[in-house]
DNA sequence: CTCGATTAGTAAATCGGTTTACCATTCAAA
DNA sequence: TTTGAATGGTAAACCGATTTACTAATCGAG
């Protein structure tokens, strides 16, 4: 393995100054001022022997690191690692790279990780934001770093923001539940102020308020255990005698939800209707299959990287102020549909197509 | 926002020199030469302007980045991301950054990737490797690169390797489906050559053979749609008359061979037992519940870590070439244990306590 | 008292690029 | 013929640290 190469080795080799060898590299107005001869000599030897500039110095002298920094709440859960694939894949090919961390969402652990991120002069971020981290997202705007937030945001901080239409699917969820002859639905969600679950309360509301019914809510402590958050809904289920149907606020939520209901020995949907937010693969496949709002993780990860690839790229404009709402989509299941063959345990082929 | 002060900046106030506080900072064998005035004066300061090095320009300087580069097939993959999260946090404490990335198993891909990771500097390697890309693992190695290989690895060459014993978890899982009645059982695996497929059919085969039972499996393409998968299995059980038992060797070909039994309306345990390699958090929910070989994904993470941390602290000392053959644990459950009260159709209490 | 070693500190080179400022030519216009 | 603008190129500063090599001053031993 020879020694790399740096630009004034070959300089001296081709007997130019490396200050040609890098006009003809960036190209560009200053790129065009040399002459044809030279410019074709240098590249063909850059051809020859695989010369790439070091991008740490190109960092340190442009202050340009083309490393891209993205904060999510917890990189395993499978909605974040589904995004952060999409966006990795189409980051890479325009020639970024990816800094990943998880917050936990928690505050002090995200504005630590917003340093590191700054530190090393990361190009631009993209964030599902923690509770009080706005300061540190102004911090970054002042700075004029593209920051796109998602699948959260704070309405009083103008940034651009990429999220879903989580009233929308909550209250297309909870009518669904209703049209299908529930009545004493309860929405199972977190003890949380952030606005995706306070929409989500909302729409929930809405539904519920317009059909005239008792709206039921289970705000848990957040993220706990499996075990705790199932007994927590064991609990809330018995306790609260007739709930007949439940729109679960996240996956993990319906997971631990269903574990609680296996163990009241309930039967879905005929004791109870179950609609989950945010669909997952497996959903399909649980006798009965789980109804869930899905969320559209590929135009999600599509826009924040369109939107991202844009704001570098025109280094002089600025981001414009703006959330994308994306809408969701129901995905009708055997969970929430009552029906009479359902009685008797049997696989019965599904109708629809989306996985 | 104040300009970022440099090292020099601090120098001129302090009326020192920029390197006295560059020895004052790295401490060690220079930094005790420095008189305790000077030294204070100093560590004061840049504590009261909270100053840190640029690490961009340390890197250019020193050629360590602080960054790990960690290959794996697909992090949206729950067993990749769960190991991808652990991992990310120890290191993170170690004070290093990481850069992910997914190969969809493709080795052109890999090999782009490892390109990108090697320009940029990264100072270990955590690579699950695909077919082929032996040369360029090597050539890091004798860039005197920690390199950590996981999940799978190339007998042929001496990398250090955190892996699980495939073989011994596909033994344990065939014996136990045999134990329970099942008679003609199929391997249903990836047609690869990669080490932990072929460990897990030799696995399979050895408790076939000490059986006395005849051998059958199924070799699909590689990690087509669920669609896809699933016809292809679908159609190697009702072509393959007989087949009482299946043994999975990736947790997706489990779920899609589950989409399949349901097409066929067969019942699990019933008509056909169920074990699926690498366990899952929804696996337990499932009616019936999978039984499955797990992975014990926080022993491999903190092995990796540790080996990792490890080679980067002891510059000198190049890793020993060695291969960790972590333990699997067969979680029993329902689809894989005929029992009488299983024929109606009710959740019953699980006793595993693992989830 | 002198020489060598130790101590405390610094100037300058270096890592590998980019960018600014400047220098010759050549060519066209006045 | 002179001037002024392009043209084609380079030297040197710079980004912000680390590291090497060197200088003074002090100290202790012979």
């Amino acid at each position: 393995m020879k020694k790399k190469l740096s630009i004034h080795d070959i300089a001296r080799e081709l007997g130019v100054s490396a200050t040609t060898i890098s006009f003809v590299l960036k190209g560009g107005e200053r790129g065009k001022k040399v002459s044809e001869p030279v410019k074709q000599r240098i590249l063909s030897y850059i051809e020859s022997i695989g010369y790439k500039p070091n991008p740490i110095a190109q960092n340190l002298r442009t202050g340009k690191s083309k490393i891209i920094g993205m904060l999510v709440e917890d990189i395993s859960d499978p909605f974040f690692s589904a995004i952060g694939r999409i966006v990795e894949d189409s980051l890479y090919k325009s020639g970024y790279k990816i800094f990943h961390a998880s917050t936990d969402n928690d505050t002090e652990k995200a504005r630590n990780l917003l340093h590191l991120f700054r530190e090393r002069q990361v190009d631009g971020y993209i964030v599902a934001p923690t509770p009080g981290i706005q300061k540190e997202i102004l911090e970054l705007l002042h700075e004029a770093k593209p920051v796109i937030v998602f699948d959260r945001y704070f309405p009083e901080i103008a940034t651009t923001n990429v999220v879903i239409d989580n009233a929308g699917g909550a209250y297309t969820a909870t009518m669904h539940l209703i049209e299908n002859g529930f009545t004493k639905i309860a929405f199972v969600t977190l003890d949380s102020d952030q606005i995706q679950m306070s929409e989500r309360l909302a729409g929930f509301n809405k539904a519920i308020a317009e059909a005239n019914l008792e709206s039921r809510c289970l705000k848990v402590r957040y993220k706990t255990s499996v075990q705790n958050l199932s007994a927590e809904i064991k609990e809330f289920i018995s306790g609260y005698a007739g709930v007949d149907g439940i729109l679960f606020g996240t996956n993990y939520l319906a997971v631990s939800g269903l574990k609680a209901i296996q163990d009241l020995q309930m039967i879905i949907p005929n004791d109870i209707g179950i609609v989950g937010f945010d669909d997952n693969s497996h959903f399909e496949l649980f006798t009965p299959s789980i109804t869930a709002v899905a969320q559209p993780v590929e135009q999600i990860s599509k826009k924040i990287v369109q939107l991202l690839i844009k704001a570098l790229s025109e280094n002089d404009t600025v981001l414009t102020a703006k959330t994308y709402a994306l809408p969701t989509e129901l995905i009708v299941r055997e969970s929430s549909v009552r029906n009479a063959t359902f009685a008797v345990k049997t696989n019965m082929s599904k109708s629809e197509t989306k996985l």
